[in-house]
DNA sequence: TCTTTCTTTGTAATATTATAACATATTTTA
DNA sequence: TAAAATATGTTATAATATTACAAAGAAAGA
């Protein structure tokens, strides 16, 4: 599976999960506004997971509005809709790399570069959900977060 | 397996995870001080996650120091030794459940009575390590968070 | 169209979580 | 016992996040 890190054609990630965003937020009737959509643009293009005060001062030097609700309201917009993930771990936030698609994200984080690699796993079956269906327990929601080192950074250079 | 989902003989756990915890640093040679005993003692009694500063405010009743460095050191001891774990959902702390066993833990959060349940993963097999290995990551800790509803919410009252 | 309803934004203030830095004290080791 | 390592005391501040309320803008119904 292609995890990210890697090269790609980086403009056109940024536009086609931007032009994907606006298509479900116009299929579900919700506004994506301009501080919305350039949050994502920001997520896209760092691709990385960046701070709410990280992206607060982005937005300043893009001319928006730069006190912490514009950016949290931006992210919690984004992240309702799935269009990004918070990463606990970092108290941080990354766009999301399946955009449109449901699903149920772990991340690999590099301790190293700090990149930040999606990938989808299956809510209903594994070892959690063994365990949680046998005790009665209904996962809604799992934060699944595995920090090391990601394969560019186990070769460039020793640690 | 038992998820601490039921009635036990909580003094006892609290004694055992507190004398156990005592054997451990012992053998390491490690100094287990007063308020390092006392912070697991209270993670050990809430049987919940608790906060930085809700420990710090017991820390005050007990007559310790009560400066965030104060709860912050004695949670990083914990931590660092596995007798605590960090709930990166919740920013708070709670007692290992399975003290002086080396595992990777995972945790069912209860969004309605916020209990925690600790139980234990694989690391080396799943379909994150699987991503992982064929990516080429090298997976060093995993934060694994399932919220959703408790056996005990569920049956007690409706949502 | 109007008007009212819902959603979004602007803004100030503050709450919550966590760390840096440095002095002092205590424990362990040589 | 001196030196080194570890732990504590303390002040200050950094980083993350929310509350609350007023104003503006967009959508929906009459």
């Amino acid at each position: 599976m292609n995890l990210g890190f890697h090269k790609h054609d980086h403009a056109a990630c940024i536009s086609e999960g931007v032009a994907r965003a606006d298509a479900l937020c116009v299929a579900e009737g919700v506004q994506f506004t301009p501080v919305r959509k350039r949050v994502l643009e920001l997520l896209l293009q760092a691709h990385r997971a960046m701070g709410a005060y990280q992206i607060l001062d982005q937005l300043r030097e893009d001319g928006f509005k730069h006190q912490p609700p514009v950016a949290y309201r931006a992210l919690d917009f984004l992240v309702a809709r799935g269009f990004a993930h918070k990463i606990e771990k970092l108290n941080a936030f990354i766009a999301c790399a399946h955009l449109g698609l449901h699903h149920s994200p772990a991340f690999l984080i590099c301790r190293r570069c700090a990149s930040v690699a999606e990938t989808r796993v299956d809510e209903t079956s594994g070892p959690l959900s063994d365990v949680a269906n046998s005790a009665g327990f209904v996962i809604e929601k799992a934060v699944i977060e595995a920090e090391g080192i990601c394969p560019n950074c186990l070769t460039d250079q020793p640690e």
